[in-house]
DNA sequence: TATGAATGAGAATTCATTCAT
DNA sequence: TATGAATGAATTCTCATTCAT
């Protein structure tokens, strides 16, 4: 089934040029005629293949969704201890990021456009997940230990915190990398004990 | 004599009503319309203030990074260690934070804005500026201690992550809260010793 | 009654504001509140004056069809035959005219706003004044004469048309004086005998 | 494939209803809907053929420019003296702003627009082309016979401002035809010698 | 399917005019 | 009378989306 194939492909060839002038310009300021321009096709083209701008900005999301919930799955496949899995967690996290510079830069209008429109984009339900498993992990971690000074909510809120707001950084300022934040979160965030 | 009114009010007036609209609907959603609605006059009236709708985003930031300031500068002069004096600040940005939920969504917006125009917000030298703090702090606290596990200039980012990080989740969930999250970025964050 | 002075003192130094502004930007680009900086009051006192920004631009066209009107008036008192007659139109004028050369500029927007509005301001008959002075003359001088190889009427349109021409060009070409282009006028198009 | 048209013959419909509009109407208080209505089609597509509603006045004096700069050439060319080339300029002149009403009327506009923005469109130098033209072929014309009594140079200026100033009052007035003017301007102005 | 011309709703901004003081 | 803040109608231009070819 040819059809099929170039269908997929020739979404993921508009959809990767969405990615590349949103994250140049900015949500706002890309005209689907920048995008349609981008991916060497006619305007009309982008819309057999997306229903509307809107959807591409969600389409960038998910694709960014999707990864990071096979991250949390391979998170759960990951061999060692809570605290093993959880510096895994953060390095990967940081490696899928700093690979996809222009996919992290679409986030920052996805928050926009994302918090004012719970149902639209469930930022709520993204972050929770994360939260999730790293509370649930610090738990496990915790279990034959004394109680942690940070109970696990509150410390998974830090931390997935954490890395968000080093990515937001790095997005801004040119002199912030974020490869060599990696290990100090983890050694900050990530303790083998609390 | 013209109609008798104090500009100076009148402005904030108009200003005051656009961080309500800005944060209700975003700044890409929020017309000049809404917010000359919002604030009760007509919608010629607010060009007498700003000179235009991105002037309007500007002024709300600004006043965001007057308070910003005026804490990173009460900091200073706030007594005890540099343990004590980064306690103070992470407690005090995140009050403020707290306490101008609205201005805070609207930190979104300007996210999004200031990362693709650096000239017109610097949101690189916004938070350069509070890193340059924490790690001084951090440095003053280790100089006569052994050298931390973690770089100062690291370990500001992530505490400068972690906070906007936080923010950003709250900002995004009903369910988290800002003020359980203090105490434990706190102790996560500014241990006592390194 | 200062007062009565007073009002006509003002209406004046508000219209010779308003004749200089529309001479620099032209009538469409000219605001009100440019003419009352020009005039040194404030936006609102225009309307004391003025009902309107049209009215302005009616009344310095006013202004010159008096003058045009007394010159007009002075060319039947004005000794000498016919001839000298009307070289002393032509000469009047064109002087006029180049005295003036704001209210001569202001002409090109009336011109272009009297054209399509004959109720407004009424340029044909403005003209039509002129040509039948002019070929009143014209007979006058031909009466004891051979039938001129021209009909006066013709002959009045060419000079009347002939004068506004070379003021046409002068306000374009900063090359083109109006005084050396009195004298050619008259020989050109006020020969003694047809 | 899209829509099948002919970008120029667009172009040209929507110039032609833009000319008429503005004769009709001014161009001050021509809006685009009313050229797109008259030319039959709908606000935008205005912008697909012009980037302004000034780039259709200035298309619109090109148009007459064009035919101007091509009648000048076509004096060169015209067989006999340098006085039957005159006069035939000036009859091709009157001629084509006969047969073009509004584009006569556009002028008028053009004028008023031209005299304030000299880059923008450059009325000294279409009136300096004529100017030269006339003087040379006046120079010509005299080259064998005593001095003129009026120096070609403003002799030119005087027939270009009577041809002008001819239409104008053709424009102001119903009174008055062109056609009949145009063998008095050449008798009157057009001598065989001077 | 692919194209890009056509559409028209929409929005920011301007500015003549009004009117409270 | 003088002022200039306030108003809101009006207008240009943009651009997502549609659809004839």
């Amino acid at each position: 089934m040819p059809r099929q194939v170039d269908r997929e492909a020739r979404r993921e060839q508009i959809l990767g040029a969405a990615v590349r002038v949103f994250a140049r310009q900015g949500y706002a300021a890309s005209r689907i005629e920048d995008i349609a321009r981008e991916a060497g096709v006619a305007k009309g083209s982008v819309y057999l293949s997306f229903g509307s701008r809107e959807e591409l900005l969600r389409a960038a999301f998910d694709g960014l969704a999707d990864r990071s919930g096979a991250l949390l799955a391979e998170v759960g496949r990951h061999p060692g201890g809570p605290a093993e899995r959880l510096a895994f967690l953060v390095r990967s996290a940081m490696e899928l990021l700093e690979g996809e510079r222009d996919l992290a830069r679409v986030l920052l209008d996805v928050w926009s456009a994302g918090a004012r429109r719970p149902a639209w984009i469930d930022m709520a339900g993204f972050y929770r997940e994360y939260r999730a498993v790293v509370a649930g992990l610090l738990e496990e971690r915790d279990a034959h230990a004394a109680a942690p000074a940070v109970a696990p909510s509150a410390h998974a809120t830090v931390l997935v915190g954490a890395i968000e707001g080093c990515v937001l950084q790095w997005l801004f300022d040119p002199e912030v990398e974020l490869g060599p934040l990696v290990e100090p979160l983890v050694t900050l965030l990530v303790p083998p004990r609390a």
